[in-house]
DNA sequence: TATCGTCATGACAGCGCTATCATCGGATGA
DNA sequence: TCATCCGATGATAGCGCTGTCATGACGATA
């Protein structure tokens, strides 16, 4: 493997200091046209790419994007990842992953790691950091964009929907489509799914229908199967119930398919909402109600953001709500009558 | 923000030189006992974190695995990924994605990207890289993995499984089950399911049982909606089709949906058989059979083999075949009788 | 006792780039 | 005409770390 070409090289080959060249390379409009494009040629021929790790360490400041989520497989992170990535396309930044496990401590743990590398900015996934985090995220002398939230203290920029009102919107649609005995389908129980269920909680006592005892959940991972188990469980201890608002979309499909292995027809014995609006809720059979959050734009918003910021140029308002939005369906068609 | 600590800073206040300290972060058996514990103490005083820039800087290697995906939404590349991540736990390695977005040339120019950072390893996905891709993975001096397919010539390492021989094993049980008409669904058609596609027509000739005509497929990406569409399709252009193999999950889903909704009996009326064998395929209603790959497997030996290469250590076969499992459920129970 | 090898540590230079200040020729204005 | 300014370019130093070689102390060996 021949030496990698160098900075140097390329001056060289132009017939100008390397200083020059590097000029050339971030703020082309200070070195003279001519000079430019000799340098441009030299570039081109030497296939010269510039080493982040020299210019890192010259400028104290990497060009690496740090990106803490609780999950990779969860689909509504890689929904936002991806977003991210879009946001970012064809600039210089490049993104780093971290995956917290919904544990704060590993989130803490990995914060460090990223702060090590002077990141160019931060993306960290809600707002229940723990103290030492959020300490960390104050003091890092890069943007810092909360996802996946709204709140009232960010640590510098947020994006994201209150989960709260998202959930009770929800349940007063199930409220609206005539429904009169909800319960609630949760797992993980992580922050989020514990602001739905107070936004679900808050909903249905107004509307009188609260019923702890119509409330399953459990705090290990969402998927599929469980939402069968949970919805069977609901079922058995409360028969009378009517609706399921479920935290998620897995635990949703789950609930329809555990309905059908009982024979209880959606929407009319039973309705069922979901949450997070993924592609597949469209599909069934009948399609699922759930409620959209933009989670695709809320990465690229981020990272729109904080482009903005690094670029000195006006980032809009430092807080944004996308809001969410109740998708009805027939699986939430309402009782007969 | 006060001035970052360095190795300097901590060399003071441990009474020795930089480079002692140096030594005793990465190789603590070269420094004696006692200036090990004392540096420790002032290394966690002084909350000192190396910066990974200049480390790279000097050694001319970063601590990052470069890894490249198609995509990040596709659940099978986000296990995968989540994977590698529980692979590299606990060690000082890093993880940065590319996204390809299923196109060469994209792969071609991210992989220039990363090369540039003189990554700790590569890990791409699968084994149809353009030439220009291919002489650049042959020519960078660090591990590279090829994962989610095996192949006769693989630039150095390789973990995966055969496509076509998994798909053919589909197939077989599709006509071990008394299924005598099958079809295929297949949507995106990257070269994974091409590959597929291959196995399950050489199947399919073999038991003299393949027509064209029941290979409903979409250069489209893939989705629960797309097949019920392609289900639907193919059951109205050959309504005698008795079953099909859905090139993945998500297709066999919407298949069965469809099928619902067109009231064709699964298993009796028209078997689905699934592949990947996401956690839904268990819960759904029938069941649906599927092909077990072992993903999250799959990337954690890509980084196990990374980490025992670069600790010079044995890192084992250089192809390892994960192989991949027919899981029979109800939705491919046969026909009657 | 002289010699050698080994272990623990240090001095020095340099990785490839950029921040900062210096330089220089030429255009501007009084 | 001379002082002034500006745009374009260069020289220098240093970012924080590690590779390499040098050093010194000590015990083993003959």
């Amino acid at each position: 493997m021949p030496r990698k070409t160098t900075l140097s090289d390329v001056a060289q080959r132009a017939g100008v200091s390397p200083i020059t060249v590097s000029r050339a390379l971030r703020r082309p409009d200070t070195v003279s046209p001519d000079t430019r494009d000799r340098i441009a040629a030299a570039v081109a021929e030497l296939g010269y790419v510039p080493n982040p790790a020299a210019r890192a360490l010259a400028t104290g400041r990497s060009e690496v994007i740090g990106v803490l989520i609780p999950s990779a497989t969860n689909a509504v992170f890689s929904d936002v990842l991806s977003g991210i990535h879009d946001g970012i396309a064809g600039s210089h930044f490049n993104v780093q992953y971290g995956i917290t496990r919904y544990s704060a401590r590993t989130e803490e743990e990995l914060l460090g790691v990223f702060l090590g590398q002077r990141p160019a900015a931060l993306i960290v996934s809600g707002i229940d950091q723990t103290a030492v985090t959020r300490r960390m995220l104050d003091q890092a002398d890069c943007p810092v964009v909360q996802v996946m939230e709204t709140g009232p203290d960010p640590v510098d920029m947020i994006v994201g929907f209150s989960h709260h009102d998202a959930a009770a919107a929800a349940t007063r649609h199930l409220v609206e489509a005539g429904y009169r005995r909800p319960g609630f389908l949760g797992a993980r129980m992580d922050p989020r799914t514990q602001r739905r269920f107070a936004g679900f909680r808050a909903e249905a006592e107004a509307a009188d229908m609260f019923d702890p005892d119509r409330c399953e959940t459990t705090p290990d991972p969402s998927s599929v199967t469980r939402g069968a188990a949970l919805f069977r469980a609901l079922l058995t201890r409360r028969p009378d119930t009517d609706a399921v608002f479920c935290n998620n979309d897995d635990l949703a499909l789950g609930a329809l398919f555990e309905a059908m292995r009982m024979r209880l027809p959606v929407p009319e014995r039973i309705g069922i909402c979901g949450f997070n609006d993924l592609e597949m809720t469209r599909a069934a059979e009948p399609a699922l109600t759930s409620v959209r959050t933009n989670r695709v734009e809320m990465g690229a918003r981020a990272a729109a953001m904080i482009r903005a910021r690094l670029a000195g140029g006006d980032a809009g308002p430092p807080a944004v709500d996308l809001g969410a939005l109740v998708v009805p369906r027939r699986s939430t068609g309402g009782p007969p009558g």
